[in-house]
DNA sequence: CACACAAAGAGAATGCGATTTCCGAACGCG
DNA sequence: CGCGTTCGGAAATCGCATTCTCTTTGTGTG
């Protein structure tokens, strides 16, 4: 219930940007500026699959939502909270539809193989071809998430929540049914989730460029033995 | 805009920055043109070092280097290239530095422990507390080489090189000895060095902060055993 | 219906950096 | 000694984020 009317306040670290953004207003005026906060965002996802990176710019977003400049740093404190914005909802996508899938299968070591599987998919493939829902930007984000890493940690480790407490569960599980021994779950959780998404380095140090299909079963691999199993 | 073609023959794309930058010239002028584009060079390991990031201004380099703004122009590309020849730079050092270290051990698996620890501690450091040589900026180029990857694939991969060779000696070294057994040591190699590297992630999406003597160990264990050793 | 006003669009104005260009002095050489 | 090359100094451009101003539009009120 923060009734912010100041300028640009700069409250807690942890003030979700939706709830920023979409401050004050009554009931109707509420829906109605989540809606053009929605609009920014979709027409930022459509860019990054368009041009495959972040290098566009705000005037491109403003234009495609058909809003305005003004309207834009209303609800935005700038370009890298729109960008955090993007972030943070793909990965709450994400891990609603791994959740969604993982839901399909019993044994713990194949829901954490899924995961990672998975995962990885999304973090490889070109953003330009990945059809499917608004969701993974991953990729493109990867080095828009370090540099946000070097400022605002805090903001890049709650963006990146939902993955981790979904992994975290799916470790923890494990732990229970005994399929893993972990001693530090959360720190497994927390290598498993860097070692998949930030593939793309392997990827280029290692000359070939094929494979992709191989090295997902290959980097399972490799996790699963990292994290103990594996006879 | 990736390539400004001069009016140069300028042929292949692997083109080595130094080898452009000290292009013609004679004997002595070869030289001492060698030395000023270090005079860049090594005012902006300078100014990393001291604000601990990328966020300088051209200016600032040609300021500390005594030189001037077209000098600057005239032996690199631009910022990227000036950021692409310290990380080149580095990378050669830091394998240089690694060379020597490992030289005194013996025990195969043991020399690979100590590339890993070793370079992870590089990579984890604070570059304001680094004190020693000109070496790493590994922490601090991160989110370049990760913006690298997505335009100039090539020139980050032969950047990279050195080290990937290097901890590639080292994994076909231990698996002639025995002491592993890799089918593939390429891709070991490189998932071990992105790994290492970029713990930076996972270090903060896990909460704490404290823990990085530990955490060397337990990244240790993981890739031990994700490659297959380990008990 | 005219009025007060908040919301939102159009763009011009700023500011900051990277990149280019221009101008003239210093230098090497026939 | 004059000429071309090299190079410092600094102004001129450019692209882009961020601000600021002015106008228009939608809505509810007396």
């Amino acid at each position: 219930m923060t009734n912010a009317d100041a300028p640009t306040p700069e409250p807690g670290p942890q003030a979700l940007w939706r709830e920023r953004a979409v401050a004050r207003s009554l009931d109707g005026a509420r829906s109605r500026a989540e809606e053009r906060v929605q609009r920014f965002l979709d027409a930022t996802v459509e860019l990054i699959r368009e041009n495959g990176g972040l290098d566009f710019t705000v005037q491109d977003v403003v234009g495609r939502s058909n809003q305005s400049l003004r309207s834009f740093y209303q609800f935005f404190d700038g370009k890298q909270h729109l960008l955090l914005a993007v972030y943070e909802a793909s990965m709450q996508a994400a891990s609603n539809t791994l959740a969604e899938t993982l839901a399909l299968e019993e044994d713990p070591l194949e829901r954490l193989r899924l995961f990672v599987i998975t995962l990885y998919k999304w973090s490889v493939a070109d953003p330009i071809e990945v059809p499917p829902e608004p969701h993974l930007a991953v990729r493109s984000m990867a080095d828009f998430l370090l540099g946000l890493l070097a400022t605002d940690r805090e903001q890049a480790k709650s963006a990146s929540a939902p993955l981790f407490e979904l992994l975290l569960d799916l470790l923890e599980e494990a732990n229970r049914s005994g399929a893993l021994t972990l001693a530090n779950p959360r720190r497994s959780a927390a290598i498993i989730l860097q070692t998949t998404m930030f593939n793309a380095y392997s990827m280029i140090v290692d000359g070939d460029s094929e494979a992709h299909e191989a090295s997902a079963e290959e980097m399972w691999e490799f996790i699963l033995g990292g994290i103990g199993a594996r006879s």
